[in-house]
DNA sequence: CGGTATCCATAACGATACTG
DNA sequence: CAGTATCGTTATGGATACCG
């Protein structure tokens, strides 16, 4: 898996690279966990969760995970708005794999 | 595991951040991965394979990954300089979580 | 409530030149 | 060869104000 990467020079095309794309920044992985956690989140309230992030922030983080499908938008058509944000099967598969890393940080940290 | 991350409000202070921290960055896992693949690699040598990294980057990047003990350097005491690096035993141990990505990556990626 | 728009701060990264 | 020093650029995130 790993040799062709680098042999091939092409890193940046390998599934790997992909993977981190779809989680990279500061708040991705906290967002996918508190919907894994919490399964069905509303904006304002993942804000909260999420200790200091801006509205800005959030809604692109959001708009990014929808796009690339590991989220779902459930919009309600309603006054106030309602907004609730979840796991899609996408997601939660993937959330298997990061919980890995929760492991190995755990076991490996040093004091 | 994930759970009392959320609930304790905490996250910035849990194993898989930790993890993240140790790993973040546009290059480190490639560096990582170029150990792992070659086992014993020199900073030029090193600088070739990552396609357009600078001197001072890549210099940063390895400083940090030798602090946090992922991979060991070993100098030889001679003129012209010879560095090698390697993984460590731990950087190896963290590279088999990452290679799940990998394959995570290959199975789920959107044509 | 769930966002956008605008502007700003910071940090990561890069280019070039230079050195023991 | 394996870096460091300096400067410039770019990407990311935050603060504030406002809107349907």
């Amino acid at each position: 898996m790993i040799k062709s990467y680098i042999e091939n020079a092409n890193f940046e095309d390998t599934g790997f690279s992909y993977t981190l794309s779809l989680i990279s920044g500061k708040h991705k992985m906290v967002i996918l966990y508190c919907l894994m956690e919490f399964e069905v989140v509303r904006f304002n309230e993942l804000r909260r969760y999420l200790n200091k992030i801006s509205d800005k922030t959030l809604a692109t983080n959001l708009k990014e995970l929808e796009k690339d499908q590991l989220i779902i938008r459930k919009e309600y058509p309603q006054i106030p708005p309602k907004v609730e944000y979840s796991l899609s099967e996408r997601g939660k598969s993937l959330m298997e794999v990061l919980d890995q890393l929760c492991v190995w940080g755990e076991n490996n940290r040093m004091r």
